[in-house]
DNA sequence: AAGCAATCCAACCGCCTAATA
DNA sequence: TTATTAGGCGGTTGGATTGCT
């Protein structure tokens, strides 16, 4: 039954630092048989290695491409806002950041931004060192999706795991910024040619907005499926470009990627989110809901 | 110049999910 | 369907480097 045993208990395995032979094994093997297939690698490659070394290796390292140190002022204020939507999900900082390694960014956050946000805000809690680090306890202790933090914003951080099913309130919508479009005008392919598709319509119409209500505080993120992580490329000033489903992009004709979730109705005021439903909603819906005013399910 | 502390960052560890036999 | 592992991820470590006294 299942597959075959892992290489990682192995005797007489390298560790540590790699050397320039190593590497060139290791580059010289990805370059003619493609990346993947880690557990066996290291025996074909010639290499005393475990497969998931040399896969850590190549990837924050080896890769061609990459870029390593000297982050420049825009990605800094990049790493900063992503980080404030997503928490530590290093991977998915890292996905928005041409050429930059999930490893170097969560170093430049740990060694520099942390410390240097914390001295700005102190209060942020946001930036606190968890006090309990057992994840252990922490599990026991907290709904997997609930991390909450003491004040209103928080960022829920959950490590391979998904939000099944939340079920939001029509209420608590409540302040939309901005009216949401009622429909995604098109879904294009990779050629540009439109695409027949059901259009995304939106299950809830929007309120008025009071400016007086506007709490932009962006310290709030839902943990859907994060490959939907392109709908907020609006607000982060990113190119609306990533591939969904099928290879096609979703555009709309005011360039605001705005969310438009398949959800399902409960009632008029409810609506129930589950897995795969967040093609999105009104990005400053989510952000300005506290996590207080969902309801899992 | 020496010793120590602080910082950096590559690599490892352990957990989780998806894949697969 | 089930048991098991590979791949991927975030957290952490520890050796190397840099800065300070």
């Amino acid at each position: 039954m299942g597959r075959n045993p892992c290489c990682s208990k192995d005797e007489g395995l390298n560790r540590g630092a790699w050397t320039a032979m190593e590497d060139k094994l290791l580059t010289d093997y990805v370059k003619t048989h493609g990346e993947g297939k880690w557990r066996n690698l290291p025996k074909s490659a010639g290499l005393k290695r475990c497969g998931k070394s040399c896969r850590l290796r190549w990837l924050n390292y080896l890769r061609p491409g990459i870029k390593r140190g000297n982050i420049t002022q825009d990605e800094e204020e990049l790493i900063i806002r992503l980080h404030n939507l997503l928490g530590n999900r290093w991977s998915l900082i890292a996905g928005r950041i041409p050429n930059r390694t999930d490893n170097d960014i969560k170093n430049y956050w740990n060694t520099t931004l942390r410390k240097r946000l914390q001295k700005d805000n102190p209060m942020s809690s946001n930036l606190k060192k968890e006090e309990n680090p057992n994840p252990k306890t922490q599990q026991l202790n907290q709904h997997p999706f609930k991390k909450m933090n003491t004040n209103s914003s928080c960022v829920i951080r959950t490590k391979a795991t998904r939000c099944s099913k939340v079920v939001i309130s029509q209420q608590q919508l409540k302040p939309i910024v901005a009216p949401p479009p009622t429909s995604v005008d098109h879904v294009i392919n990779d050629n540009n040619k439109p695409v027949e598709t059901e259009p995304l319509l939106l299950p809830f119409v929007s309120k008025e907005v009071h400016s007086d209500d506007l709490d932009l505080g962006l310290d709030f993120m839902m943990d859907f499926k994060m490959d939907d992580f392109n709908l907020f490329s609006d607000l982060l000033h990113v190119d609306f470009s990533q591939s969904l489903e099928n290879n096609s992009t979703i555009s709309s004709s005011d360039n605001k990627g705005y969310l438009c979730p398949k959800s399902d109705h409960i009632d008029d005021q409810t609506f129930l989110l589950s897995d795969d439903s967040l093609y999105g909603w009104d990005f400053q819906s989510i952000t300005n809901l506290t996590q207080s005013e969902f309801d899992w399910v």
